[in-house]
DNA sequence: CGCCTGTTTGAGAAGACTCAAAACGGGTGG
DNA sequence: CCACCCGTTTTGAGTCTTCTCAAACAGGCG
């Protein structure tokens, strides 16, 4: 099954005619390599994706170097928010182990508004729920310390892969470098290191190569205020799937 | 007019439909008065927000107190993110000045997806272009040091205004207290005022009382590598509701 | 085996913080 | 009209987190 309609139909009763529109945004297939770099800032690039398979992360790149990782794409993920304003991606997309993500033209989304619009709602909802999700980090970067930065991404990391795989441990595999923990909460990766082995000494993580465990999450939670944005998503305020009124219909027409 | 349908029209051209669709919104008047809070994180509010006039800023705070303000939100601004994804808000909504509000039931935005899909199309894409501000911000926060971060917020304020203002000068008026602009960036307010004062020394700004100017606006983009995400916005890809020109079509510049 | 990427460790420097207190300024009440 | 008050801005001194520079170590791969 397709990784975006099981994601969304966990949020939403979908309708036939909403699973099909969907599905038709994941009709290609296109297989990423490790570190490959699938879009790049600034580039001219008129797709949005859906992943599959594997991580991919959204960076920018100051001119002089230091770059900074703003969020993490999993498989059920659509991609989009990063280039929907612009004529150019402003984030280049990377990713972060071997992928399978399906490219699909802008315009593509906009027939889907047109034709599914509570899915229209309910990406906007997802939009909504990405956008909170960066915000706790901005907290973090703004408020925290090394040790709660990267507490908190663990957390997060941890609350979304538990979306997709709800019978999911408190253990996981972690594939990023500490070099991308380091761009992504804003600090060296000399000075992550210190801190995940800080962690690691508190008793309050377990990493074993790239296997992380959360051995205490209820102190992790408690050093950093982390609240999962992603477990319940609110449709509530979507319109029912209903015909809309034929004034109107006509009106768009 | 009002504000919200002048800055949409700015980006598409709306049909009779959408405009009313837009009006609709904005039926109700609330006046907030300055520092008064108009929704706080967590409490129950099944409300959306269009501003008026004033600005207002959303912000979470951290159980010990710290406050990061994530963004302010200036007349012609939907306010909806933030709480779009569940059934309470997930950050508190604060007047920074005297504001005038148009508070509309979520519901509302759901039906206006189904009936003007177009313009749902649009507000994914502003939704984006606010992502996106949020994003240079984390880097900004991640990546630059108290000049660097005090100067690009400076630098973003000053491209949103001039989204609503056209013949906006390099000098506005400023309401934000210099604790203000500590909690948005991430410093203190110690910080914060030193910071100022080395920019004035500097010759990148000058200041008088709460009005501010960006006196040497190339040295301040060259420093924090600001790029305007507010002066274009693509409209390109969102599904057309009747036959248009195609130079209309295209990201209006 | 050598190379490259990533991890680990050490020592000194720098930016930002804390604590503390003084100056300022607009609004309020006497 | 002045005195007072509170929120804000400014300034100083000492401290601490994090950075920088540097180098050793580990592991996978050709």
């Amino acid at each position: 099954m397709s990784p975006l309609a099981k994601r969304l139909a966990a949020y939403l009763d979908l309708t036939v005619a909403e699973r099909d529109a969907i599905v038709r945004l994941e009709a290609r297939e296109r297989r990423v390599g490790r570190g490959e770099v699938l879009a790049h800032a600034g580039d001219r690039a008129d797709q949005f994706y859906v992943v599959r398979a594997g991580w991919l992360h959204s960076s920018a790149a100051r001119p002089s170097g230091e770059r900074q990782i703003f969020a993490f794409h999993f498989p059920g993920d659509l991609v989009s928010l990063s280039n929907a304003g612009w004529v150019d991606p402003a984030h280049t997309l990377t990713a972060v182990e071997d992928c399978i993500v399906s490219p699909f033209p802008k315009s593509q989304l906009g027939a889907l508004f047109a034709q599914a619009p509570r899915l229209g709602g309910l990406f906007y909802a997802l939009a909504a729920v990405d956008y909170v999700a960066l915000c706790d980090r901005l907290l973090a970067l703004g408020r925290l310390d090394g040790a709660g930065r990267v507490a908190s991404l663990l957390l997060e990391i941890s609350s979304r892969l538990r979306v997709a795989q709800p019978h999911f441990g408190e253990r996981f595999h972690l594939p990023l470098t500490q070099i991308d923990i380091a761009d992504c909460v804003g600090l060296t990766k000399v000075h992550v290191n210190r801190v995940l082995r800080e962690l690691e000494e508190r008793g309050l993580i377990a990493r074993e190569g790239r296997l992380v465990g959360l051995s205490d999450r209820d102190a992790l939670v408690e050093m950093t205020g982390f609240v999962d944005r992603y477990a319940v998503v609110a449709t509530d305020w979507l319109a029912a799937t209903a015909p809309r009124p034929p004034s109107l219909q006509a009106a768009i027409q």
